[in-house]
DNA sequence: GATGAATGAGGGTTCATTCAT
DNA sequence: TATGAATGAACCCTCATTCAT
């Protein structure tokens, strides 16, 4: 068999097999996170995902096992990378005030201005419905996330950073103006819009802020 | 003790029609709203919502126009009164501070411990996919909440009893931890149960407290 | 019981519940008919008869078994009282040539221009899934009207009225015309008007005419 | 004898899929015919069609969207190719005599013998119902062969083969006996069978016929 | 008799899943 | 591997018929 050897220019061969078909299952991934998204889990038809990915509705079952397996798998391929990086976030070294915005920061460009956004209103509305992932989500996700968060908080408490010793028992405060946003944005962002980085900032500024003035 | 030929007594005679009338369609109602939360609405069978209400497939239809009228119903009838309960609250002549705490009370005790957290759930799940619904909602609810709250916020930074005057822009604040608690109720409790009354307690604590103590 | 002796005076009297039920029964039968006509008999709502009728659902179980008496009843009704003065016309001692004419006008008065049209429309339509209906109207009327005309054209044959014999053979050669302008008036009257009287009265003219000049 | 290992005989080879999907169209239309003929359009059951073309219930919905189109889609199928066929006979350059036999051979042939009877039939029976149908039927089959009829015996009138001139006002007439004869045949023919062709017959000779002693 | 709320079988349509090509 | 035609179970909704009032 005479083909060349591999090089590693990636745009210059063609793509193998191999990629043709992670590239597929991206595009399923991202097709059925936009159909799940606009109707819901039950409403979102098989052969309208396999239309936008540009394949056949066979060749989603190449992928995954059925509709459900593909939702699940919607959560996690995005939402567990993205884990890491919060933890890194919780755990840089600097001041909790600034924390604080950089948390907003990392929440408005990383989850609201992406599909994530989109995942973790899923993961609210569909969640119930599927208890293994849920499971998942809060072992992966959330317990995580909560475990860098307080370890943090618990810091700033013991250094004198942050008053409010509620927030290491509920961090849940910290992201509930988030969660929030999610969910207005989906629902009446027409009838008055609400700007989720301010939101978040102005919880963050009670929460962490010197004075009262804000 | 003999029970008297004919009373005026209401339980003791029997449902004329117009009543038995309004009484299944209560039952429809509550039968809808269980079968909508469990599953979803594209899921719920009105097989099982006539099962459970005891009453025959049809008579839904004498009732409701169709599933989504249903669905609308149960959302308007469940809500609508609520309203103006909260708007009362909100005109109290009491200070902010205790306002405060009845304010978590009354949530507490009228939706978190009522069907009506299942009603804000659904609210939240399946009204990106009705429109009409969301308007009825922001118009008939959230925006009449919203100004009496503001307008009592308002007074609040007037007086001198309320610092964050941001609230007042963000009256979403306040009810973040709410949502975020019945959210957090669905998908999982089974992991770390979440005090709703403690939560939003912190919250309206940290933005209506005396201290930082806390 | 003191009631007035029976006078004979319509107006003046409240309906007895006889006549009322019979009345009832004619404003059924008279809706059914338009709804019939205007649906088919499968596609027709008992609904919207008792509504056209001004009467209950149940109502009309009270006066027929069933949709389908209520249909078949219709046919009878309107149909039955109908041959005699057919039978009547063929009888009467005038010309061939001037009875051609009486038939057409028969035909345009009192089929054409009544509710008769709708019933010989709804027994060609749905006839064939009522055999009952079928052989009624096969035998009460079309059987006594043919046995009439093809007395009336074997006189003509005999009396040198009429040159074509084969009409006594197939009468169904008068009433093409009828019929083909019936299903006509349903279908085409849109795009193309068909005068049911002149399309009748040019066959007449062949059949019975003079000459071939028409 | 030794198959060949590739013969380009048709019928010898595997059908391709898209014969295959030509023909299970063939049967799902064939099928529907059937069932819509024996109980009409509304009362006949897509299960029903479905096992009688051999195919599942949703098979149909791959060819047809929904049951209205097939119904038309039957109509359709069956007369548009016919038109030709009758324009042509109008066409051929033979004396009207001769056409009108031809004509009545025809439509004993291509009409009465075959399922275009059942197709008629449904057109009349049911046209009232699907206006864009009656639109479609007089615009594609009626008045393309009405313009060819009128045509030739305006010809006929010219040429002095002719004397009802009438009949190109009215060509219905000559079309009434065929319609008259489809009708009783669904009905009557139990109680007196009715001979389509020799009714026809009878009516060409007395429109072309030579001497009246028919 | 008269009513119309209630029933529930039935049918059109959808869509997740399969499988021959 | 990929396809997309085919399947058939499932579900919303209708409406003839019944029956308590």
């Amino acid at each position: 068999m005479q083909a060349p050897a591999k090089t590693k220019t990636k745009a210059q061969r063609p793509p193998r097999r191999e990629e043709k078909s992670a590239a597929r299952r991206e595009a399923i991934l991202a097709a059925a996170l936009n159909e799940f998204s606009a109707r819901g889990f039950a409403a979102a038809r098989l052969d309208d995902v396999a239309k936008r990915a540009g394949v056949a509705k066979g060749t989603i079952y190449l992928h995954f096992r059925d509709k459900e397996a593909l939702f699940q798998e919607i959560i996690r391929s995005l939402m567990g990378p993205f884990v890491g990086t919060v933890e890194l976030a919780f755990n840089a070294n600097i001041p909790l005030r600034r924390l604080a915005d950089q948390v907003v920061e990392l929440f408005v460009r990383e989850v609201f201005g992406t599909r994530r956004k989109d995942v973790i209103r899923l993961m609210m509305t569909e969640g119930p419905r599927f208890p293994k992932l849920a499971e998942f989500y809060y072992r992966e996700v959330l317990s995580r996330v909560f475990t860098a968060a307080r370890k943090r908080l618990q810091r700033g408490v013991d250094s004198g950073e942050l008053s409010h010793k509620v927030l290491v028992r509920y961090p849940q405060l910290i992201a509930a103006p988030g969660i929030t946003a999610i969910i207005w944005s989906g629902l009446f962002d027409r009838f008055e819009p609400l700007d989720a980085r301010e939101l978040m900032q102005a919880q963050m500024n009670i929460l962490f802020g010197e004075g009262k003035a804000s």
